[in-house]
RNA sequence: GGGGGGAUUCCAGAGCGGUCAAAUGGGGCAGACUGUAAAUCUGUUGGCUACGCCUUCGGAGGUUCGAAUCCUCCUCCCCCCA
């Protein structure tokens, strides 16, 4: 049996454990749970590692328990927020969930006749049927609101910060956050035999006061483990981009955005990354941060990574068609290699580029290209923006390089008959298409 | 309640009657180099029918030939003393 924490800590992704959690894992299956949080309909590869983590365990014969919030996600976690949050209306955190359990199903092995096969449960099941009077009795009783002020993550939201000014304060729905949280681990405990929880280390808090609760009220043992927060070797935020977040879902990022995502990963995190990402052995990594410390410009980290993820996330079918349209859009991508593809294939490699449209007939009658670029479509927000460009020699017009700020189309420029393909720099490409 | 300071272009932050579409830095975009990296260097960064015109310096008025700059009122923010 794999050692669970070990693989962590090899893996560089371990953060901190509660004494005696080692020793549980050793003497039995283990179930541990894992919160997502239903703001959004898709989960983003910030929580990905999370997924992962619950994989690994579960790899390492134990019991993962995904744990969706549809009640947590009605109150919004204090942690690592500045601000008071908005509430979700139900609508929306239904739409949530379901979008998010497809995801996790995708990952996680709830299916097959296992021992240790996962299990999701949604902590609205237990806690809409709680009345706020027995709530306050039966759980707020045993938790001092000295306890939840020690919290860092209301700590910061209470008092002066360290300018001098006044921290913005948080509202009673949000410091009893980490008392719903608490619950849910003691009802997952009492219920399912969870005696262990784990999360991001910014979660550290939240997941004390459910063991301290088990202790107090069902003066039982349970244990917490957290993982690194992923951070970038440049600062910048993990999981974002110029265009938002780097989501799981198809139609929000599509699979070739999400493979060049990885494959854009500078050289150092791409040796951290491919230790959290990927199920990769250890001597099967260490061999890749080798090769590529060797060759550095053949990017044999990056590749890899880029492909262990996309394969898992997408598909072998997806991850094949984001290194097609890489090929043709980055390396020979010949416009007559364009004009050849068939319709699909194009259609596949220029999947989520901006796409603009415009009336047949106007450019029968023949349209100057800033008012085909600036005017008619939106492809750049003024034409001035656009003059500036050609000028630095930044604009490609089907591939060819184009400086002539007087250039008028005609229906003789299309490719494949209905577009034309438009590129600025190196990679933003853009596409316009006859209608 | 009393006293003081401030609001400038994406952000930070100069400007304090004409030479201001507004210094400088950051960010963005592009070019060179390269590995679709990092670093570096260069150009660019309100709009347009472009050697000119239009819209911008919290909002509304006013003074002036001329205002981001002066005056009045309003809104919002911050600091100090109670």
């Amino acid at each position: 049996m794999i050692d669970f924490i070990e693989e962590l800590k090899w893996r560089g992704i371990f953060h901190d454990i509660m004494p005696g959690t080692d020793e549980q894992l050793e003497k039995e299956m283990t179930a541990a749970y894992i919160g997502f949080d239903p703001t959004s309909d898709s989960l983003h590869i910030g929580s990905l590692s999370q997924m992962i983590t619950l994989k690994r365990f579960q790899l390492a014969g134990h019991k993962p328990v995904a744990l969706v919030g549809g009640a947590t996600g009605m109150i919004g976690d204090p942690s690592g927020k500045s601000q008071e949050r908005n509430l979700l209306t139900t609508e929306i955190l239904n739409k949530n969930l379901a979008g998010i359990r497809k995801q996790l199903e995708h990952f996680i092995d709830f299916e097959s006749d296992i021992p240790n096969k996962a299990e999701m449960v949604n902590n609205y099941d237990w806690m809409s049927e709680f009345s706020f009077l027995e709530f306050i009795r039966d759980v707020g009783k045993h938790i001092s609101v000295n306890y939840m002020m020690a919290k860092d993550s209301v700590k910061k939201r209470m008092g002066k910060l360290d300018d001098g000014q006044d921290a913005s304060g948080l509202s009673f729905t949000e410091f009893s956050y980490q008392l719903v949280q608490g619950y849910d681990f003691l009802h997952l405990y009492q219920n399912n035999a969870c005696k262990l929880q784990m999360g991001g280390s910014d979660q550290w808090g939240n997941i004390t006061t459910g063991t301290e609760l088990i202790r107090r009220k069902a003066g039982g043992k349970a244990y917490a483990l957290t993982t690194k927060l992923i951070t970038k070797s440049d600062g910048g935020k993990f999981g974002k981009t110029e265009k938002g977040n780097v989501w799981l879902d198809p139609e929000k990022t599509s699979p070739y955005e999400f493979y060049q995502f990885w494959l854009n990963t500078s050289d150092e995190d791409a040796e951290q990354f491919i230790k959290i990402f990927t199920f990769l052995t250890q001597q099967e990594i260490e061999s890749l941060i080798e090769e590529h410390q060797q060759a550095p410009h053949n990017r044999r980290l990056q590749k890899r990574l880029a492909k262990e993820v996309t394969v898992m996330t997408h598909s072998q079918k997806a991850y094949d068609t984001a290194v097609d349209a890489s090929e043709i859009l980055f390396k020979n991508g010949s416009i007559d290699r364009i004009e050849t593809l068939d319709n699909s294939t194009f259609m596949a490699v220029f999947n989520g580029v901006p796409k603009f449209e415009i009336e047949k007939n106007e450019l029968e009658k023949g349209i100057s290209i800033l008012d085909l670029l600036a005017e008619k479509t939106k492809v750049f927000a003024s034409k001035g923006e656009l003059r500036r460009l050609m000028k630095d020699n930044g604009l490609s017009i089907n591939q060819e390089k184009e400086k002539n700020v007087e250039r008028v189309f005609t229906s003789s420029d299309l490719i494949k008959e209905k577009y034309i393909l438009i590129r600025q720099g190196k990679k933003k490409y853009s596409l316009i298409e006859i209608v």
